[in-house]
DNA sequence: GGATACGATGTAAAGGATTACATTCGCGGG
DNA sequence: CCCGCGAATGTAATCCTTTACATCGTATCC
């Protein structure tokens, strides 16, 4: 691979001028200028990144670490971030934790390391070796909180409100006749979790309905909502919200499976709107997030924290949407 | 962030013992190495990637595309694969193309300007500008095609026999009676597609089907799926054979949709085995691939050619299986 | 005791690009 | 005709690490 230096011999100027060419092809006489294009087509010469990242200390790299990316919801988070990185000169370097700590550190690292400029974190935990870098620059840290907020880690953050979302849910269910409500919840130490479970609260405790609620603990995936909902179908409710729509997915199918119909006996309601929750059967009623902008404003957040832009707002709280589908509907005729 | 000059002064020693106390622990003296690593600590020095990556042309990644990355089908590749790239000491940066050319050939570029050592790539695509290179390096040029597999790339690859994959589906339709089959394939530019039909041909020409078959193409999206299902089932088919879990999915909607059951009236197969096929209602009939393996096999290939080490095998072919759930079954009695 | 060998460490040269500062040159104004 | 200015370009330091080679001291062996 060619180098700078051999591209200004070729062309019989400095590598001074060659980098110019390139980077700020203004300053440069138009003869001149090329003249270097010419060499540099003719080599085929790329600058070499380390070398240039050596010298400049920007990555143009920012870090997008997810705790699962086998999670559909992702995917769209991750487009919108990417446009935006893209957009802004970036690229983005995807990292999968499966929620796991020590993966979470290492992605960490490369923070640490400068081998990128910032980081977008999907995930609910700071990883530790991130902690001090907060504490010392404050709100200048490039580090910006996706999807969920947790205020004592000191971060920006782009989200929905989570607590509003999912008492539109219980809204809902109660506007259709439910009474005997079971939820299907996350992990209670993730904040999304305790967001929604506190909306849920708040929209049964309107209702009077607080302590007829049947609350069951999952983990955003389908197995655990499926043995959840089973249980849950047992103690005889007749409508079940879901904190994903991969759990309701497993809800539904464990209704099926218990000889009952849905949204017949049982109203299945869900939180994200997976691209694929249209296509279930029945087709999903479901909390939408907009996923994609998400993305988008995280990174946007991101990149004006790396201009030494101070963001006017840290906290962005985005719209969701209550997308009623198939899967819920008037509760049955009690007996 | 302290600089590996600080450490040997702090230490000191040289830059070069400190850098063997970080790279080669068994060169240095029991004293000096506690001490250096005393005040690494201390400093909470890391060494610089940039540098590094500059000095030993060596930068420790690997670059992974996909095409599409909502498709959940890709995450367990992708999990198989950074399992892989960890062990041998590599980070994966990710890329997702969308399907798009241009977009692939700017994640190329990481390649050409050795921002990564080496490329996995899941489409069925060669960047257009690694072309020469491919053809320059032959064997040795640090690329591996997973999930796909084009001879004229000539690149190694890891895949299934998707042909013997497909060919398993239609036999075990026609064990269960079915005559009247729906096929939904993918676009026939990707080579995953033609060998699937290909299986498809040959296992219907077995039975004498052939003429009977009924074909539509799909983009392996629940969309596309759901419309051309809803035009097969107009044609009176019996069972659908999708050549992706989504498109079973669309496919499955678009049974009920027309008033049908499945599998009671239609059976429907897929391909894949996504994590929530089993939990598609009903649960869906499928050809599994394995899918970590091809990821994980597709990076220690690759991994191979770096450490300059020639494959004995440059097309790895994994096997597949054919899992029965609950969307096929006996073809309805004609009447 | 002296030659040998080896282990431990230091010296300094890359590696490739960017950029502050210096230089050169031509031109317009006084 | 000279001065000064600005545009165009060059010079060389700098970013940080790795590593080939040189050096030094000490233990080993004859």
């Amino acid at each position: 691979m060619a180098t700078i230096i051999e591209v200004a011999a070729a062309a019989g100027v400095s590598t001074a001028t060659v980098s110019r060419v390139l980077s700020q092809p203004t300053r440069v006489a138009e003869a001149t200028r090329a003249k270097v294009m010419e060499v540099v087509e003719a080599l085929d010469y790329r600058p070499n990144v380390a070398a240039r990242t050596l010298r400049t200390l920007r990555a143009a790299k920012i870090l997008l670490t997810v705790p699962d990316i086998s999670n559909p919801f992702f995917a769209s988070v991750i487009r919108g971030a990417e446009e935006a990185a893209r957009d802004a000169g970036y690229a983005v370097v995807l990292g999968d934790t499966r929620h796991d700590p020590e993966v979470e550190d290492q992605y960490a690292e490369m923070l640490s390391r400068r081998e990128v400029d910032g980081l977008v974190f999907l995930g609910h935990r700071l990883p530790a070796s991130l902690e001090a870098l907060v504490a010392r620059e404050g709100a200048s840290a490039p580090i910006v909180n996706g999807c969920e907020y947790s205020p004592e880690i000191g971060v920006p953050s782009v989200h929905i409100d989570n607590a509003a979302g999912s008492a539109d849910a219980i809204e809902h269910l109660v506007a259709l006749g439910h009474r005997g409500i079971g939820i299907i919840t996350g992990p209670p130490i993730s904040p999304i979790s305790r967001d929604r479970l506190a909306g849920v609260l708040r929209a049964a405790d309107r209702h009077g309905l607080k302590d007829r609620l049947h609350l069951r603990e999952g983990d955003y995936g389908a197995d655990s909502a499926h043995r959840a909902a089973r249980a849950l179908l047992a103690e005889g409710v007749t409508a079940l919200f879901c904190f994903s729509d991969e759990m309701a997915l497993g809800a539904i199918s464990a209704v099926g499976a218990a000889g009952l119909s849905c949204p017949g006996d049982v109203s299945v309601i869900g939180f994200d709107d997976l691209p694929l929750a249209r296509f279930f059967h029945p087709a999903l009623t479901t909390i939408a997030q907009p996923k994609g902008m998400i993305g988008r404003r995280a990174v946007e957040l991101l990149v004006g924290i790396l201009r030494g832009i101070e963001p006017v707002e840290r906290q962005l709280t985005l719209a969701h949407e209550l997308i009623r589908r198939a899967s819920t509907g008037a509760a049955p005729n009690p007996r």
